[in-house]
RNA sequence: GCGGGGAUAGCCAAGUGGUCAAAGGCGAACGCCUCAAGAGCGUUUCUCGUAGGAGUUCAAGGGUUCGACUCCCUUUCCCCGCACCA
C-alpha cells in the first residue's frame, strides 16, 4: 500500500468516527447481522469477505436512506480457547509457533494467554481494530462477548422459555471420552480415528450356566437364525459382575462397559479355548454351542460372536472352514428373511457365487455389506417372525429382548483405534444426567419449517438443505461440564453448550448498548419479558431505560437478514430458528437469510494449523482496503466459492487508480454538451437501474461489474466519440457524482475521499442514485448502437483485406427493406411469414430482389437480439442521418475515406445487400 | 456411505429451449502513444477464412425436441454437512 492510500484511509477514518452508530429513527429500518466470530485467533481473508460482503449491503440501504443497523460481537462461551491457554502454558511449540509468528502476538501479550479470558480479550479488539480497517460500518456500540454477566442473565431468560415450553430435557448420551484427559473429545482433539462414529450394538444375553455371555450385534432380528457362538481359542477372557449378574467377555470389554454406565468387577478369567463346545442357550434361538473362531477380536464389541450363517457371510465361511475339516457338521445355516434376489440363505449364496476360500479373504467385508444392505432395503421377516420389514423388525426385536431377556446396549466405534491428541485410548462414555434440547420433536420442527416457507433464503438453492436439516436433527446435548459460558439456571452444575447460547443474540443487540447501563443483577426473566415480549410486571426496575430497550427492540426486529457462512447451516442457522420460533411471537421471526460460498487460498483450504492463511490486516497493508474489498466482492457472488490469489490483486489496485484518475479529470472538464453526452447520460439510467437491483438481491459482484466496468465501458466509447473535445462539464459532473456513490459501497475510501472534492457531506449517507426516465433517450442509443456495430463490420473486414484500403462506402438501406423487417418481427404466424409479405402490392412488384430480401431480413431477425429488434422497430432509426452526422469520426477513427450514401444512389454490386440495422459496406 | 449443491474457453464467471462461438473481468498477444518503461487507449485471444462468413464446442455418454449450455436418464469428478464442535 502506497503512503498516498494509507494517508487516505487515516483521514477517511476520522471522519466516519461514531457515524454508523444506529438509532432509531422515522426512518425505514434495515437490520442485518452476521454470525459473530469466536476470537481465538487472527482474522484472515476468508474472514474478510464474510464481513465485507454484508457491509457492502448495509452501505447500500444506508444510501437509500434505511437506518441500517450492522452490529458485531463475539463468541468467547466453549472450551477452545482453554484447550490452548493449556497448550501455550506447557509451552507447546505448534500453539507457540502460531500465535508468536503467524498472528504476531506480542511475547509479553503471549505470556499472558495462560488464561483463556486474555486470547479472546486480545483478539476481539484485534477483530474490531482490523474491521474497522477494513472499512466496515459496524455499530460498535453494541459490542458485547458472551462471558458478561449482563449477557448470562439474557441466556438464563431465553432458557427458562425453552425449557417452559418443554424443549429442554434430561437424558443419558455416548460421547467420546478420553480417560487421561477426563474430558468428552472433539473431532479436533483426536490424534486418530476422527471420523470414527459411534454404533449402538445390542446385547444378546445367552445363559452359560450360572452367568450370561453376551454377543453384541447391529441385527438383533436375526437372533432366530443363531446356530452358534464364536470365540476366540487364543484369548483370554473375564468373568465379571455386571450391575450385579456375572457376565463373561473379553477384558477390553468390561473396560468398556465400565464407561458406560455399568457397575463392573473382575472375579476371574477363563481361556477362550475353555469355553469351545460349550453349550448356551437363548429363548428365541434354543440350546446352541460355542465355537472356535480365529476372525473374533476381543477388542471388538464383547470379543464373542453370535453365529447366524444364512445371513453373515463371515458366519458361513467360519462354519464351513471347520466343516471342511468334519467337524460340526450337524449345524445347518437356520433362515428367516426373505430377500428379494435371493434364495433361503442369502450369506450361503454369496459367498459361494463369489468364490470366497476361506475367512482371511479381504472380499468377505464388502459382500458383508452387500448381503446386509440387500436384506435391510428389501429384507422381510418369516411369517413365524412377524413376517415384517427387517428395518421395522430390528427396532421390535430389539425391544422385546430388552424388556424381557436382559439385553442392553453398547456403544463401540466403527473404525479404530481413536487416539486423543494426549495420546490417550478413547472410549466411548456414557454421560449422565445431559440436558438435552429436543430438536427431534415434530411439532418444534413443523414450527421450524411452517416459518421457513415464509423466508427469504438466498441463494434459493439452499431452502432444500434447511428443509432437510429440520428434518434430520436429533436431540442435542445442550450441557457442558467444562468451557467458558453460562450455567443452566436450573441446575448450575452445568454450562450451557457454546452452540446453544448463541441462538437468539440477534435480539440483544438491539439493547446491548443500552443494558449495559444496568445493574445485571436486577435483569430478572421478568425484565427481558417485558423488553421483548411487552409482558407488564409489577415492580419492574429502572423502567425508564427498560421502555427505552423495548422501544428500539420494536423498532429494529424481526432482523432482515442474516448472513453466514453454508457450513453452519447444519447447526447454527436451523437452531436459531428453532429458538426463535419458540421465544417469540410470529412477528418478529427472522426474515431472510444470506448463505455464503467457501474460501480458498491460492487454490487450496485456509487453515491456520497448515499456515495456509493470509491475514486480512496483511492484505489490507499490502494492498489497500479498498482494493481487498474490491477484489473480495468481484471474485464471485457472495454464495459462490472464491479463491484469493495475491497475484490476481494487483490489477484490481490499478482498476481504482484509474478510476481515481478518471474521476479527477472529469471534474475539471468544461467542454460543451454534444449528442454524445446525451447519449452517455441515458446510459447512465440504466446502469443505476441494474446496480441498484443487482444490490437489491445480493449480487455484490454483478452490482460491481455493472457499476464499475459497464459504466467504464461506456465512457470508454464516449471518450472516443469525442475525440480530443473535452468532455460536457454538466455531464462529467453529473457521471462523477453517481459514479462514485454506486462504488461508494464497495471501495468506501475512495468514494468518500472523492466525494469531499464534489459535495458536502459523507458519500456512505449521501443518497442512492435514482434512474430518470426522462432522460433516457433510446433514439440516441440506437444509434451509437448502429455506429458499433458496423464500425465492427468494418473491422472485421479490413482484417481479412489483403489490398491497403483507400475508402469505405456505407450504402443505407432504402426504407421498403425496414417495411419487409418490421412485417416480419411483427408476423404472427412464423411460418407464413414469407408468403404474407410477398403478397403485399409493393413489395411483390420488386420481383426477386424483394424475395430475397425477405429471406436476409428474417436471417437477421433471428440474428439481432430481441430486446433491440424491439427498440429499432419502436423507434426506426433515420440511418443516412446518423452515418452522416458520424461521417466525421468514422473517417478519423478507421483513419479512411467515409462516404454515405442511399443504396438506390451507389452502383456498387454489393450496394443491395444493405439491410436494416445493417448497411453495405464497400471497401476499395 | 448418506444428504445438499456444483462442473461453461488459460483462470474467475454470465448464461436456464432458438436471439449463443457464448456478456464481463483477469491473464496473454499485437498495435498506438512514449526517448524509454509503466500507465492509458485500441484490436485479437476454439479452428478455418483475401468481404462482414463457415466449422467444431459448454465434464462424459445416452435420450426428448424441428432445435439443447439450457429439459430427462446414467457415469465421472469437485465443494459443503453428517452433530455435541466453533
Amino acid at each position: 500500500m502506497t503512503d498516498e492510500t494509507q494517508a487516505l484511509e487515516a483521514s477517511v477514518h476520522k471522519k466516519w468516527e461514531g457515524v454508523f452508530i444506529a438509532t432509531p429513527s422515522e426512518k425505514q429500518k434495515f437490520y442485518l447481522n452476521v454470525a459473530y466470530p469466536y476470537p481465538s485467533g487472527a482474522m484472515h481473508v476468508g474472514h474478510g469477505r464474510t464481513y465485507i460482503v454484508p457491509d457492502v449491503i448495509a452501505r447500500f440501504w444506508r444510501m437509500r436512506g434505511r437506518e441500517v443497523l450492522y452490529p458485531m460481537a463475539f463468541h468467547v462461551t466453549g472450551a477452545p480457547v482453554i484447550g490452548i491457554s493449556k497448550r501455550i502454558a506447557r509451552n507447546d511449540e505448534s500453539a507457540i509457533k502460531l500465535y508468536r509468528d503467524l498472528y504476531k502476538v506480542p511475547q509479553d501479550i503471549l505470556d499472558s494467554f495462560t488464561d483463556p479470558l486474555n486470547i479472546v480479550n486480545h483478539f476481539s479488539n484485534e477483530y474490531e481494530r482490523v474491521m474497522t480497517k477494513a472499512g466496515l460500518s459496524i455499530d460498535w456500540s453494541r459490542r458485547f462477548t458472551t462471558v458478561e454477566p449482563t449477557y448470562s442473565k439474557f441466556i438464563e431468560w431465553q432458557w427458562h422459555h425453552l425449557r417452559a415450553a418443554g424443549h429442554v430435557n434430561k437424558g443419558a448420551h455416548p460421547v467420546r471420552y478420553c480417560p487421561q484427559c477426563e474430558n468428552p473429545v472433539g473431532d479436533h482433539d483426536l490424534l486418530e480415528g476422527d471420523k470414527a462414529e459411534i454404533q449402538k450394538f445390542t446385547l444378546i444375553m445367552f445363559t452359560y450356566g450360572d452367568a450370561f455371555i453376551p454377543c453384541a450385534t447391529l441385527r438383533p432380528e436375526t437372533i432366530y437364525g443363531v446356530t452358534n457362538l464364536w470365540v476366540n481359542p487364543e484369548v483370554t477372557y473375564v468373568r465379571c459382575t455386571v450391575d450385579g449378574k456375572e457376565w463373561i467377555l473379553s477384558r477390553q470389554a468390561m473396560e468398556k462397559l465400565a464407561f458406560q454406565d455399568h457397575e463392573v468387577t473382575e472375579t476371574g478369567t477363563i481361556p477362550g479355548s475353555e469355553l469351545v463346545d460349550k453349550k448356551v442357550s437363548h429363548p428365541f434361538c434354543g440350546e446352541v454351542t460355542i465355537l472356535p473362531a480365529f476372525f473374533v477380536d476381543p477388542d471388538m464389541a464383547t470379543g464373542l460372536v453370535m453365529s447366524v450363517p444364512a445371513h453373515a457371510p463371515y458366519d458361513y465361511i467360519a462354519l464351513r472352514d471347520l466343516q471342511q475339516k468334519g467337524k460340526y457338521t450337524e449345524i445347518k445355516p437356520v433362515g428367516l428373511i426373505t430377500v428379494v434376489g435371493y434364495g433361503e440363505f442369502p450369506a450361503v449364496e454369496a459367498v459361494e457365487k463369489a468364490d470366497i476360500i476361506n475367512q482371511d479373504d479381504p472380499n468377505l467385508e464388502e459382500l458383508t455389506q452387500t448381503v446386509y444392505s440387500a436384506e435391510h432395503a428389501t429384507g422381510k421377516m418369516y411369517e413365524k417372525y412377524g413376517g415384517k420389514p427387517v428395518k421395522f423388525a430390528r427396532e421390535e426385536v430389539a425391544e422385546v429382548l430388552t424388556e424381557k431377556h436382559h439385553s442392553g446396549i453398547m456403544y463401540e466405534f466403527d473404525t479404530r483405534p481413536v487416539v486423543c491428541r494426549c495420546g490417550a485410548r478413547v472410549f466411548v462414555k456414557v454421560l449422565h444426567d445431559q440436558w438435552f434440547l429436543e430438536y427431534s420433536d415434530p411439532a418444534w420442527k413443523k414450527q421450524v419449517k411452517d416459518h421457513l416457507e415464509d423466508m427469504e433464503l438466498v441463494p434459493p438453492e439452499v431452502r432444500a438443505e434447511f428443509f432437510r436439516t429440520v428434518d434430520w436433527l436429533k436431540d442435542w446435548a445442550c450441557s457442558r461440564r467444562i468451557g467458558l459460558g453460562t450455567r443452566m439456571p436450573w441446575d448450575p452444575e452445568w454450562l450451557i453448550e457454546p452452540l446453544s447460547d448463541s441462538t437468539v443474540y440477534m435480539a440483544y443487540y438491539t439493547i446491548a448498548s443500552r443494558i449495559k447501563h444496568i445493574d445485571p443483577s436486577l435483569l430478572t426473566p421478568e425484565v427481558f419479558d417485558y423488553i421483548f415480549l411487552g409482558k407488564e410486571t409489577e415492580n419492574l426496575p429502572e423502567r425508564e431505560r427498560l421502555d427505552g430497550m423495548r422501544k428500539e427492540f420494536l423498532y429494529w426486529y424481526p432482523y432482515n437478514f442474516r448472513f453466514s457462512a453454508k457450513d453452519l447451516i447444519s447447526n447454527h442457522l436451523t437452531f436459531q430458528l428453532f429458538h426463535h420460533c419458540t421465544i417469540f411471537p410470529k412477528e418478529f421471526l427472522p426474515h431472510g437469510m444470506v448463505v455464503f460460498g467457501m474460501g480458498l487460498l491460492n487454490g487450496a483450504k485456509m487453515s491456520s494449523s497448515k499456515g495456509n492463511v493470509y491475514l486480512l490486516e496483511d492484505a489490507i497493508n499490502d494492498f489497500g482496503a479498498d482494493t481487498v474489498r474490491m477484489f473480495l466482492v468481484g471474485s464471485g457472488e457472495p454464495w459462490q466459492d472464491f479463491d484469493w490469489r495475491n497475484e490476481l490483486v494487483s490489477s484490481t489496485r490499478k482498476q481504482i487508480e484509474r478510476f481515481i484518475s478518471t474521476i479527477r479529470e472529469n471534474l475539471t472538464a468544461n467542454g460543451p454538451e454534444s449528442d454524445i453526452d446525451r447519449w452517455l447520460i441515458s446510459r447512465i439510467q440504466t446502469h443505476i437501474s441494474l446496480v441498484t437491483k443487482a444490490m437489491e438481491n445480493f449480487q455484490t459482484r454483478q452490482a460491481l461489474q455493472e457499476a464499475f466496468f459497464g459504466i467504464e465501458s461506456d465512457f470508454k466509447w464516449y471518450r472516443r466519440r469525442k475525440g480530443l473535445a473535452a468532455g460536457g462539464q454538466e455531464t462529467m459532473k453529473y457521471l462523477s457524482s453517481v459514479w462514485v456513490r454506486l462504488l461508494a459501497p464497495i471501495i468506501p475510501y475512495t468514494c468518500e475521499d472523492l466525494w469531499k472534492d464534489m459535495s458536502t457531506g459523507l458519500v456512505s449517507f449521501a443518497s442512492w442514485p435514482e434512474p430518470d426516465p426522462s432522460r433516457i433517450d433510446v433514439s440516441t442509443e440506437i444509434a451509437e448502437e448502429l455506429l458499433v456495430k458496423t464500425i465492427e463490420d468494418i473491422e472485421s473486414i479490413l482484417r481479412i483485406m489483403r489490398n491497403p484500403p483507400r475508402k469505405v462506402t456505407i450504402c443505407i438501406t432504402p426504407s421498403w427493406k425496414w417495411d419487409v423487417f418490421t412485417l416480419i418481427a411483427n408476423a404472427e404466424d412464423r411460418k407464413n411469414v414469407i408468403r404474407d409479405v410477398m403478397q403485399k402490392e409493393d413489395i411483390k412488384s420488386r420481383g426477386k430482389e424483394a424475395a430475397d430480401a425477405v429471406k436476409q431480413c428474417t436471417n437477421l431477425f433471428h440474428k439481432l437480439p430481441s430486446d433491440l429488434v424491439e427498440r429499432i422497430l419502436q423507434n426506426r432509426p433515420d440511418e443516412l442521418s446518423i452515418f452522416q452526422s458520424a461521417a466525421e469520426f468514422l473517417s478519423k477513427d478507421t483513419n479512411l475515406e467515409i462516404e454515405v450514401s442511399k443504396s438506390e444512389d451507389c452502383r456498387h454490386m454489393k450496394a443491395g445487400s444493405a439491410l436494416p440495422f445493417k448497411p453495405a459496406i464497400i471497401i476499395e
